[in-house]
DNA sequence: GGATTAATGTACGAACTAGTACGTTCACGG
DNA sequence: CCGTGAACGTACTAGTTCGTACATTAATCC
């Protein structure tokens, strides 16, 4: 019976288990932390066992590294695929403002991961090999989209692509990582789908009206 | 040789010994987060031992509720005294966000609590029984403000006390709670001194110009 | 000033948890 | 079709960690 090698169903499957492990792993880590996950849950809810994680991994903080590594390669592509060139930097920026509104939205375990690695002043990032690779994506387009908006005198001078980041981000992120403690504070869910549009446009408008003012 | 009761330094001290236990647990959970954190490390900081924690508090978990009561009561506190009625309304918010931003950077072992409470899901701070007092002290002078611009035709309609709160702590808490990631990747240090004036100016600006558009 | 209770210290245990020693099975090249 | 190594499973250990039983000392009340 030759060995079907035309891929599709092997029994023994490198990167099914690899992969397998890594997104069992990103939810555990996103959903208890670094310290709070464990490695015996984790292998329990993998198809394989925990010898497999030592084997592929190595251990515990090689396999949290091995998630925050993933988790930022995926963001930062998609966030690679915006194209806002043909716009003016007003509808370009809202553009861009709104997309990263929405990616944050739809990666709420993206978010609490980058929480717990603050939580860990970032230890394990800092480490990290991909980390070279990470500024470019997110600023690029800032960074056009800014330029032409002063060149065609719209725009302040006072700020650059860095701070409409950290604005652009502060919000998204706040939104999702302090939902919790808000909504027990205040009683209101800043993920409440009724408010989803008037908080997106609410960013857009707070950044066009700084950039533009005067 | 009667007994000094008139206070100053007793050998056994309730008050003295739970604060110890306090202070000590605030900065531990504040650096390793709920799991990380571990009693017995507490308990070797403080100047008493362990079975005094679980006398005073016990156990891990009312210990770091009463922690985050402590942390959350001292911050409302201080925002109560803040008083700008006498400020027009523009001026009176720049003052405002600018007392934020300071008792934010001031308190950075707080916005750890808060981070690592939503990490948590707030299941903690939910429970917790001030949790009734601490949103009017947040929200009060926003309110009030908002009231008095709008009155004056010049801040704009749609957006609420909790809507500009949001923004203004999303800036402040984003600037302590993820600056690591953010140093690591950017190579920026949003804390560095150099930038603070700019960023505090800029949160006011970003409000004002975002309230009074049109 | 003796009894009572509040406050404190010591030593220990039961449960958990990361990691590993050792054994097994499957795929694949020759 | 068989040897070899990659991929996988089981059972265990060493160390940690929360919590407590038990003993003790200081303050306070009558």
């Amino acid at each position: 019976m030759a060995a079907p090698s035309s891929e599709a169903e092997r029994q023994r499957d490198k990167e099914r288990t690899r992969a397998d492990i890594l997104a069992v792993a990103t939810r555990e880590f996103a959903d208890k932390g670094y310290t709070g996950a464990r490695v015996d849950e984790i292998a329990a809810r993998t198809s394989t066992t925990k010898r497999m994680i030592y084997y592929y991994f190595g251990g515990k903080e090689q396999l949290y590294i091995a998630v925050l590594e993933q988790a930022y390669s995926a963001i930062r592509a998609s966030e690679q695929q915006l194209d806002v060139e043909h716009l003016d930097p007003e509808d370009a920026l809202r553009q861009l403002a709104a997309l990263t509104f929405d990616h944050h939205e739809a990666n709420p375990d993206f978010i609490r991961l980058v929480s717990i690695e603050n939580i860990h002043r970032a230890e394990h990032l800092s480490r990290s090999e991909i980390l070279a690779g990470l500024a470019d994506p997110a600023l690029g387009g800032i960074t056009r989209i800014l330029e032409r908006g002063r060149k065609a005198g719209l725009f302040r001078e006072d700020v650059d692509a860095l701070d409409v980041h950290m604005v652009i981000s502060s919000f998204c992120v706040f939104r999702l990582a302090n939902r919790h403690t808000f909504q027990a504070i205040f009683g209101r869910d800043m993920l409440d789908p009724g408010r989803r549009e008037h908080y997106r446009a609410m960013l857009g408008t707070l950044l066009i009206e700084y950039l533009t003012a005067r």
